[in-house]
DNA sequence: GAGTTTGAAACT
DNA sequence: CAGTTTCAAACTC
């Protein structure tokens, strides 16, 4: 709260992109006149990386309850713009900011919308605040209420509204600079970025992106204006009027919406996103009414909401391996989160990138159940032929459950357990988890959590090299992800969809409990310990290939950086990253789930990533991975071991000795951080290999 | 499609 | 925390 102000401040007038603004005389005087530092540039920047690196994780908390922090690529924009305006309101400091005269239409448009958003967001998050002022501007609360919301366009901006003219102004303007002057231009950056960041998050949620991605190329503004989640309800229900809206407006919501949707609170529906590349949601919303009905009829977000937090297994095996994208798991997130989920900071797609996703998804269908609404229509016959595709390529993304006693509300529910609705295609009895009871599952989701704030975490985690490497030589690789709580296989050895590490396409780790582990992703014991005593061996035997691995992936890496803007985690790490990586979460003090949901694989391995990896980043391209980085990484890291020999031998095949294994790294970074000197290795190798590429 | 096996989730 | 039960997916036939 103490933040936000500043910005608001400093934002006032700014149309213009934030760095030619500060350097304005405009800008420097109104810095003057303010006693408030202007901390945009900084706070963009914070956002960013908390975006991307650190925001709380969606994932643990219940949709409800964190439905705002559940997008940590809102949040920002959230609290920034939110937040800000509210409290600039009430400050002198604000007045003198403020601008006296509402320009143009365009701004009262937007805020028409915005006031619309605040109303309905703050009410829900920060309704304190806005009814506490009395000038606020609010529109249920002030006296102009009515007039601003219901005919804010035309009279705002005239003025004539008359009682609250002058205090409403100022709230107005001040919503309108923050908006214009934050907002807009953050809201562009983030958009490019949240979009592909949430595209990237995992096959199914590029899906649910394309909407997003569809309304913000048409106009970014409305997206920054159209955060407004919590009224798609009644507009869908309630308002016929808005449902006109809605139709416009769908995209607007979807910002915040799915933001949280994406996460869990999106319980709303799945893979439905994925289908429709070429599709229009409005389709595919007619086609699931019958599914979604109560709550679709609002959803036209909701379908492009992405699964929440799950997914995890399924989604991760499938970016593994349908997703050529590269797709970076917080997994999400979204997961996700969702993909986690997610959920934020996940890697990117572009439009393009989105476009080829969808383009593939006619070959590689990702998610049955939207198919099979979204699909039917475009092929006919599909359903069955894409079930069949997508069984083939063993995937199924798309949750179906065939529950008969948990009533969809338990984990034993795939479909709740990965943060989606039960729809259609579920042969479940007596579900609750749909729309309908939507009350019901968040509180039963809410109950799981509290007693395992993991629970709808993905279950694997990954990072953005694992995927890459399990699409060249899984079997032969260890697997960078692994499963966060570990298997407990006795029958099946692991070789089986029973296993869960198996399932997920990642090999076992010290964290299985399981009984003769075959686990042809990487066995628990086997990858760790032998390896390390062959270390040597292997290494040199290794070495080359991956090398080979590593240019490869920095190619790919690169492809990525280029396709997302905004350098998210996209891209893939260094092969032997994940090794070193994925560990922090075994550790529990390292990543704190959050980040590792959040970070869609990628994202929430980062800062490990950049620790270990700090010679990567020389070699990487990824710049704003760095700064994240420093910003992220931990003390231990940037003290470990590992940084001391990157430093000292960049070219050095094995720098670290034994003490790797041994001393913090090993502590830290977990079993395999140990017995990897190869990690180190790669890592010099890097650099090299491809400065330019 | 029915029945069995399996291991996670839930419960005690 | 360990043991047991419940559950639904995975698997087999």
């Amino acid at each position: 709260m103490d933040k936000p102000q500043k910005n608001p401040t400093s934002q006032i007038g700014t149309s213009t992109p934030k760095s030619k603004f500060e350097d304005s005389p405009v800008f420097n005087y109104i810095s003057n006149l303010s006693p408030i530092e202007s901390v945009k540039s900084i706070s963009s920047a914070q956002t960013f990386s908390s975006l991307s690196f650190t925001s709380p994780p969606p994932v643990f908390t219940s949709p409800h309850v964190n439905s705002h922090r559940e997008s940590r690529f809102f949040r920002c924009h959230n609290s920034i713009d939110r937040t800000k305006p509210l409290e600039a309101l009430d400050g002198s400091v604000s007045k003198e900011v403020v601008v006296p005269v509402i320009e143009d239409l365009n701004k009262e448009a937007t805020l028409e919308d915005e006031e619309e958003e605040t109303s309905v967001e703050t009410s829900s998050e920060l309704p304190q605040i806005l009814k506490s002022d009395s000038q606020t501007p609010d529109r249920s609360d002030s006296p102009c209420n009515e007039d601003v919301t219901m005919e804010a366009p035309s009279d705002i901006p005239r003025g004539d509204s008359g009682s609250c003219s002058e205090d409403f102004k100022m709230g107005l303007q001040k919503m309108l600079d923050v908006r214009e002057g934050n907002d807009t231009p953050d809201c562009g950056r983030l958009i490019s970025d949240a979009t592909e960041l949430l595209v990237f998050r995992s096959p199914n949620d590029s899906e649910a992106f394309r909407c997003l991605v569809d309304k913000i190329s048409s106009s970014e503004r409305r997206f920054c204006a159209g955060v407004k989640s919590t009224k798609r309800p009644d507009i869908t229900e309630d308002n016929p009027a808005n449902g006109s809206r809605n139709e416009n407006e769908p995209l607007a919501l979807l910002p915040n919406e799915p933001v949280f949707n994406l996460h869990r609170g999106g319980m709303r529906r799945r893979c439905l996103d994925f289908e429709m590349p070429g599709k229009r949601k409005k389709d595919i919303a007619d086609d699931q009414q019958s599914v979604c009905d109560n709550k679709a009829a609002g959803e036209s977000s909701s379908r492009c909401v992405v699964p929440g937090i799950g997914l995890h297994l399924n989604a991760v095996a499938l970016s593994s391996r349908d997703t050529n994208i590269n797709v970076i798991h917080d997994y999400s997130i979204s997961g996700e989160i969702q993909k986690s989920f997610s959920d934020s900071t996940t890697p990117i797609h572009s439009q393009e990138t989105m476009q080829e996703i969808s383009d593939q998804a006619e070959n590689e269908p990702v998610e049955e159940v939207p198919k099979a609404f979204v699909f039917p229509e475009l092929n006919p016959g599909s359903l069955k032929k894409k079930k069949r595709v997508s069984e083939q390529a063993g995937e199924d993304s798309c949750k179906r459950c065939n529950c008969k006693k948990s009533k969809c509300l338990k984990l034993y529910c795939e479909c709740f357990a990965a943060g989606v609705y039960c729809i259609e295609p579920c042969s479940c009895i007596d579900c609750f988890n749909k729309p309908i009871h939507e009350d019901t599952v968040l509180a039963t989701r809410k109950q799981i959590e509290s007693r395992n704030p993991l629970a709808f975490a993905p279950k694997v985690i990954r990072s953005a090299d694992s995927i890459m490497e399990a699409g060249d030589d899984a079997s032969k690789t260890p697997a960078s992800a692994r499963h966060k709580r570990g298997c407990n296989c006795k029958k099946s050895n692991c070789l089986k969809k029973y296993c869960e590490c198996y399932q997920g396409g990642v090999g076992c780790s010290i964290n299985c409990r399981c009984e003769g582990c075959k686990n042809a992703f990487g066995r628990k014991d086997g990858s760790l310990l032998v390896i390390m005593e062959s270390k040597q061996e292997e290494d040199q035997e290794t070495y080359e290939k991956r090398t080979a691995k590593i240019q490869h992936n920095i190619d790919v890496s690169k492809e990525v950086e280029q396709n997302a803007s905004s350098d998210q985690p996209l891209t893939p790490l260094p092969p032997y990253r994940h090794l070193v990586v994925h560990q922090p979460f075994l550790s529990k003090n390292r990543l704190p789930p959050t980040q590792f949901f959040l970070g869609t694989g990628s994202s929430s391995f980062r800062k490990p990533d950049s620790d270990l990896t700090q010679s990567h980043n020389e070699k990487r391209p990824c710049e704003l991975v760095t700064e994240d980085k420093t910003e992220t990484m931990p003390d231990i890291l940037l003290n470990s071991p590992i940084a001391n020999i990157k430093a000292i031998s960049p070219n050095s095949k094995r720098v670290s000795p034994p003490q790797l294994g041994s001393s913090e790294s090993g502590s830290n970074l977990g079993r395999r951080g140990n017995g990897r000197k190869l990690i180190l290795r790669s890592i010099p190798a890097f650099p090299s290999l491809n400065p330019n590429q």
